[in-house]
DNA sequence: CTGGCTCTCAAACGCGGGTTTTAAACGATA
DNA sequence: TATCGTTTAAAACCCGCGTTTGAGAGCCAG
């Protein structure tokens, strides 16, 4: 995991579709993300990825070298995927309010693409609650690029410092942090926990009322 | 795990104080949650527990069990402490405000005891991230546990609504949801993050101001 | 002293895990 | 067809893991 990955000249290009490569690759690549999301990372073995991908075994130390490359592969693809789409609703917010967006569109920008992916019918859905899970449970190399890679964020906060000049800097990156606490709560499980609580009352399938939720919510939060 | 545990008949009793058994079964027993907490479930193994703690090998099945009895013991003690604590509080609340209490005091009694836990001084700042843990990487009886046992959180729900009549039931769901997730993101590693990101503006060792920070977002989030 | 009970200890067991190996099949090229 | 790099196949390897075993130490009651 330290050491450079033998297969970097493939890896490396980031915006790769899975589709274009060697099919056993890129079968395993969603398979195992599937598999990673719905059970946890270390519920898995590789002999439960190749088997439901319908591969050899050994596919995944050829191709990907180790499991935890596979596992970086996946999140660095995938968190460069929604990084790259907040980045481009806070650029176009910006845009539309001469650079200084209001709090309620910047957090629309942060919440949206997580959010719209997470819809039933989005083939992205998946990948949600593999990016939450490696927040919690992943690599060792995953958590250092979380905790080191804060530039993403970076933009949001300072959008946020420019929108509530009146607000201490400090209280500002308190109230991202909730606010990001808030995504990383929509798990699976816990949605079935406040089904079973509301007594079925409350449907996360409805994404774009729960976006409005949550906007609602958080903005109410900034401004308080 | 699916079986009854042998050792029934002393692990029964929740509230059981450690250091009153016998010497080798307290040091797993707090051993086993710093290491749980700090480095994960699934990174610990039975050796490192029992070498950390200078123990037998053999402890933590002769005294619990196996590995997930031990775990799962540690889980519901701890969680049996908290949730007695935030009802304590919750009763505490509504007797003072006639069985009606405010939205801000129901979300302090939600959120002060694990934050005061967190305290760097507290003796159970390390449960605290034991039960966070326990919600994304648990074992699946601790999953259970936490998926149908919502009489805790109905509790909290009820007051919510009773403080809040003009609003939807469901609204109210959500909203407790969202105020959930902002605890649950309190692990280390987030506020490792959230410390690179401000450059080292945010404490959060100070948590009477994360508490009134806390309570401050959330409360204007459920008045929105 | 002696029996029985609780607990500790060192050692080993069995298994599932990630990984490696070796050979064969494949595909493009000359 | 012959050749070479790439990919797949089946099998084995080896290590760490949770757990079990059986012997023994300590201790208290009879």
């Amino acid at each position: 995991m330290t050491d450079a990955p033998a297969q970097a000249d493939i890896a490396d290009e980031l915006p790769l579709d899975p589709e274009r490569e060697a099919a056993t690759k890129a079968a395993v690549f969603v398979t195992a993300e599937r598999l990673f999301a719905l059970n946890g990372f270390q519920n898995v073995s590789v002999r439960d990825i190749t088997a439901d991908a319908g591969v050899n075994l050994a596919s995944v130390n050829y191709h990907f070298g180790s499991k935890d490359a596979l596992l970086f592969e996946i999140f660095r693809r995938r968190t460069a995927e929604l990084n790259r789409e907040r980045a481009r609703m806070l650029h176009q917010a910006s845009d539309r309010h001469g650079g200084k967006p209001p709090v309620r569109e910047i957090l629309a920008a942060l919440f949206e693409p997580p959010l719209r992916w997470s819809n039933p019918a989005h083939e992205r859905r998946i990948s949600v609650q593999f990016i939450i899970r490696a927040r919690s449970e992943g690599t060792e190399a995953m958590k250092e690029v979380l905790r080191t890679d804060v530039s993403h964020l970076r933009r949001f906060a300072d959008a946020l410092i420019g929108a509530l000049p009146h607000l201490a800097r400090e209280e500002i990156y308190w109230r991202l942090h909730f606010a990001l606490g808030m995504i990383h709560n929509n798990r699976f499980a816990e949605f079935d926990r406040l089904h079973a609580l509301s007594d079925g009352l409350t449907r996360e399938s409805d994404v774009d009322a729960l976006l409005k939720r949550m906007i609602d919510f958080a903005e109410a939060g900034f401004l308080a």
